[in-house]
DNA sequence: TGTGTGCAATCTGTCGACAATTTGCGCGCA
DNA sequence: TGCGCGCAAATTGTCGACAGATTGCACACA
């Protein structure tokens, strides 16, 4: 988030835009933190303009939501949405997969297992950083060797607004045999993809998405558990007081 | 496109964004079409600077394209992509008309017959320009009776994007039978939505779209069939050398 | 006459400043 | 002490201007 070497010109833009993408998404701006024009462009040594403009493009990705005549914040995580999202991704990750099983061309499979060994590795290493974004990016490298951008565009949207769930909740204990299992499953989808079985592609996405819809729940509900073990005075968890 | 009353404060980039919105998709400009600052702030009656936010904005919904230190262009209509945005399209109308089904609440069925009655009394008084919209609007409600944010917005962009392809195509022949086809399968939908037949609601909009991609095919194999009887020295169709 | 170079016009990217709106605080009043 | 009013600080929306980049034209040259 701070301030790096003066980009050229109209590099500006696009240096705002990713640096505070990125701080979104890895919850360094927790949701609902306000984005004050001001302040970042001290923190960037740049006009309110350019800052302005990565604001619109953050607004218009779903990232921030811009409150006319008073400051962007960064866009809550409205739990209340999460059985829809869910829906939206476990469709997406089927219809992914089936169309990379279908379309995919010389040298997609390189690329695929590329991520999926980095996913790998990350998994080796217990580096939760490393796995969610690997993770995204073995999906998103699958939905372009569906070729289809209308697909991959809206699904990299999802994965994006999903990085910020799984940090407060997918990979919390990292003493986990789960991450291992999910290597198995990238695994298969891999081999299904590359003997081109549309059907298994679909079923294997689908229950990748079950999967993570039940892990999450678990979490959510051990979660209200462990907080109400600790008295009906107290809110269940303060850090989830952002959502609305 | 013309200056109208100056709008207050904060209004101003949301009337420019709806205007470019609106003449951008009813091909009052064209596509490739140049989206000149300067001249755009000549036309509203206001500085560059809302002026170039609203074309951020526009950009991230795909109806403009912004070349760096050049002109920002209006999306060219990219005819290799018709196929994936029909894959996409037909995606949505089955995933929007089953989640109806599924999940519409009370009133929900008032609306959608809202706009199928308009979009009826379009096709009898033969208003394209009506049917085209309100075709959009009995979509988009179908959508968000489905209650998915989500795909509510995708289906949206998408339709969107697709006013473009059936104002070049899809009504040019205005004395046609077809569209009260239409009136009947929009019909059957909402009974179907009403029984809360998913499946069935699947059906349908897979149908419906089947039927829509075969018509624009059959316009484009004429549309070809009629210029190559021109001659070869000419080029098929000059109007579609903005496509890429 | 065809081609390469350089200049000028045009347009975008960025900046600093002003105006309008909102927000928070302090004050008066019951 | 609690409540409402009004002012001041802070922040956004808009503006005009300048600098950098690109494009097109004119001109020189072969």
């Amino acid at each position: 988030m701070t301030a790096s070497a003066r980009p050229g010109r109209g590099a500006s833009v696009q240096t705002v835009y990713a640096q505070l993408r990125q701080a979104i998404v890895e919850l360094a701006l927790p949701p609902g933190s306000p984005l004050d024009e001001v302040r970042l462009s001290q923190q960037f040594v740049m006009s309110r303009t350019p800052i302005r403009e990565a604001l619109v493009r953050l607004a218009a990705n779903g990232l921030d939501i811009t409150l006319p005549n008073r400051s962007t914040i960064v866009s809550p995580i409205d739990f209340e949405r999460m059985p829809v999202y869910f829906e939206a991704l476990s469709l997406m990750y089927r219809v992914s997969t089936r169309g990379a099983a279908i379309r995919h061309e010389a040298g997609d499979l390189e690329k695929i297992r590329a991520h999926q060994a980095a996913y790998a590795e990350a998994v080796e290493t217990r580096d939760v950083s490393a796995m969610i974004g690997t993770n995204r990016d073995f999906h998103v490298t699958i939905a372009e060797a569906a070729g289809n951008p209308y697909f991959t565009a809206f699904f990299a949207r999802l994965l994006d607004e999903g990085r910020r769930l799984l940090r407060l909740y997918y990979y919390q204990p990292v003493e986990d045999h789960l991450p291992r299992r999910y290597v198995d499953e990238h695994e298969a989808m891999v081999s299904a993809i590359e003997k081109g079985n549309a059907e298994l592609c679909d079923e294997l996405g689908a229950a990748h998405a079950t999967q993570i819809v039940r892990r999450i729940q678990d979490y959510i509900a051990r979660d209200m558990t462990s907080a109400m073990r600790l008295g009906p005075a107290r809110r269940p968890r303060p850090r989830h007081s952002h959502s609305r």
